[in-house]
DNA sequence: TTGATATATATCGAATATGATATATATCAA
DNA sequence: TTGATATATATCATATTCGATATATATCAA
């Protein structure tokens, strides 16, 4: 639909909330939704509509299964973006929000063994 | 005064004007502001203004040589941020907006010749 | 069917960003 | 000094973004 470029992949990175998502996605993989939610407990209507841009960004993409919807970086990403990702991703080793998400992250994954979410 | 961070970057260059601003100054070195106005076609309190933001967001530093002052990419910068900007510039690159920047300053630079602006 | 869960969408008000215009400041040249 | 040029700042109206809340949709299980 849209065309990935500079200008739209900053914008669509240029929110906390955003950028914490694609963080965890990016070292996470798949994910849904009520773990995005619970890992940054946020409200849940404000992550369905920031997963919603990223998606209309192109920067992500998603599937259902039965209940659930799985987000991903998008696997058809162009070269640069993905270097710019991976980029953000290092520099934000040093950023203690990002440790804490990925924090809760772990902790939910590993409580929740084979059922998703609380 | 402010951190460099990967949200901070991303919404400087979440922005038209700023994004040309910073590839043309990439590609260039200095610039004072009537080049960037005047190549880019744009009011000059705009171009000040964002020129501003981008000083604030540390992107950009700049310094005063008689009536002009001369911005340029920030040369402290750290690398993933460098790194950032050059990916950028080459995913740019493809983008006519900013041919038709990079054109326009080239016929200033040419005609000017010595002497700053019109 | 009913109820529970997961997610999306709509709406609204507050906050923020933006461009346009007017004005102020700084430098230079005469 | 005066006037011209280069740049910055202030102000204002509009546009966009954002979070919160309420509601709708979709799936599953009973």
């Amino acid at each position: 639909m849209m065309n990935i470029t500079p200008e739209s992949v900053f914008s669509a990175l240029a929110n906390s909330m955003r950028l914490r998502c694609v963080l965890l996605l990016q070292k996470n993989g798949e994910l849904c939704v009520c773990e995005l939610t619970q890992s940054m407990d946020v409200a849940q209507p404000n992550m369905s509509r920031n997963l919603a841009l990223l998606r209309e960004a192109e920067l992500v993409s998603d599937r259902r299964d039965g209940q659930w919807i799985y987000y991903r970086i998008n696997p058809d990403l162009p070269d640069w973006v993905q270097s710019i990702l991976e980029i953000t991703a290092s520099a934000s080793e040093k950023i203690d929000l990002y440790h804490t998400d990925q924090n809760n992250l772990a902790a939910i994954l590993k409580t929740s063994s084979g059922k998703r979410c609380a």
